[in-house]
DNA sequence: ACTTTTTTATTATATAACCATTTAATCGGG
DNA sequence: CCCGATTAAATGGTTATATAATAAAAAAGT
């Protein structure tokens, strides 16, 4: 059950130059070859280097820049540079897939829940003092901002994950941690916008930080059996308190994808009214298929 | 620490017509308004609908391609349509992700070996009896295959633990597990395609199949933490006689990028030194940043 | 009547030439 | 010494035209 749909077969299939060279440019990003800050050459050079027109130059440009490898900016100094690496474009890729799906903010919380308490063990198991430092410094933080700062202290509570996860010496799980964790802050922001926050979490917050006080000072005494199940039972208690908030709503599916600001099609914008096709004589609209906009 | 680079701030960067375009049919595809299948309006039609013109109409479209949301082809009854959702994107993007960071073989093993166990243990639970069909079905496919046809009998092996994750009842921890055995298997692809194929690994197979049926029967007996510890323990020897097969290397970094065939620049592009551009009058070289291709 | 070949309409692919907009460096004048 | 207009260099976007591929329809051959 391999995962892309064309994986061996299906051959054959023309690729299109616009790919070939953002592969070959992607290729040289992730093999070292052009480093973060890099600037590429301008669009004029670039085509003469891969022999190809602009329009086909400036697709291979989008396809990069969608997968936010290269940034482009304009003006004299202007053009594309390698982006430092961003997990935004796999973020994206995986929550669109889970929209599709239809999954739950239940079954992301339950994926967390299984995730995070091994990684706090393998960090116990270190016992890094630099890394056992910044989580207490993070603690410290969040309880000044817990009476003054409401939205740093939800920064900050995220930090305290994903710093568990970063120092726990696997990148893989940090990776896969980030993302369920991207994902439920997108979805929790979505819904925070539109509903009105609840009152007396006070007693929440407070508790919280002293389970984190707890797991910190588990994991210098160095037992990562118990800093892990100490974890997973307070991930568990968090989870259901969380999700009791949206219980009324039923099985909340995820919604990753807003739309940008830019508004889009005002239609007579620009001058040059209608846009009549070059080809086709009748200037109907092709009513064939399901309708797209 | 959150994870896009321009999260909050750095608003007001005036997004691109390509972007926006892609952007809302993105939109229409996640939400279900457009389906797997559907033919988009051909490319006339579209940039009528977005008033938007050709050129910037493709990269919209090079857009969604590249994230495999559509599919375009030629001839009479051609145009875009709806993919199937499939992870080959987001797979390769998390896996650009692990190779900019170097990654190591050993660190996607362990990660497997942190995720899959839970999910064996949440199968076990439900003990849908469907799903251990499926599994025993899978067993006495590989069980054959390994006399016969090896190339099925490792894709049989994959899809065991792909089956555990995907009827473990949680579509995130199937999809993160699909991830990483997604890279660990082109990893071990590019591996063996360049080195010889080791003998004497009948007994590992042998070996391997018996944990199998011993995993499948402690599921049906129905003992969730029994399950866990021993696929846990299955999985530690299966990545330990692997990565022993690695050890001369040393740490593997991994390298999911493959250029593709197609032959790119077949002209002098080598010259890189000395880009002439097509437009500006002066014959200058634009020596600056660092060479490109 | 049925199969094979050819044509044709439709669609994407790609190029060229052009103008508009943005941005930073430069050059004058107070 | 600073500030503003100018200019150069880059991307953003459009129109127009030509080419290649492909599926369906038409024609031809048995």
């Amino acid at each position: 059950m391999p995962i892309s749909a064309s994986d061996r077969s299906a051959a054959s299939k023309r690729p299109k130059a616009a790919e070939l060279v953002a592969a070959e440019l992607r290729h040289q990003i992730v093999t070292g070859r052009l480093k973060p800050g890099d600037k590429l050459h301008p669009e004029n050079a670039l085509q003469a280097e891969f022999a190809i027109s602009r329009p086909t130059m400036r697709e291979a440009l989008r396809i990069l820049e969608s997968e936010s490898l290269i940034a482009i900016s304009r003006g004299k100094h202007g053009g594309a540079r390698v982006t430092a690496i961003d997990l935004s474009s796999a973020a994206s890729q995986v929550g669109i897939y889970l929209q599709i799906e239809g999954t739950t903010l239940q079954d992301l919380w339950l994926a967390r829940t299984i995730i995070e308490p091994p990684a706090a063990g393998l960090l116990a198991a270190q016992r890094n003092p630099a890394a056992l430092a910044m989580l207490e410094a993070n603690i410290s933080a969040a309880r000044e901002a817990a009476q003054t700062d409401l939205i740093r202290y939800a920064d900050l509570s995220a930090e305290f994950s994903m710093l568990i996860t970063r120092h726990c010496g696997n990148k893989t799980i940090h990776l896969l941690a980030s993302l369920i964790y991207d994902i439920i802050r997108r979805q929790h922001e979505d819904v925070t916008a539109r509903t009105s926050t609840k009152a007396s979490v006070g007693k929440l917050r407070e508790e919280s930080l002293r389970s984190r006080q707890m797991a910190v000072d588990l994991m210098r005494s160095g037992n990562p059996a118990a800093v892990e199940s100490f974890w997973r039972a307070h991930l568990e208690h968090m989870r259901d308190l969380v999700l009791a908030a949206y219980r009324d709503k039923g099985p909340v599916t995820i919604a990753v994808l807003n739309l940008p600001p830019g508004k889009l099609r005002p239609v007579g914008n620009v001058k040059r009214g209608n846009v009549k096709r070059t080809d086709a004589k009748s200037g109907k609209v092709t009513p064939r298929g399901p309708a797209v906009a």
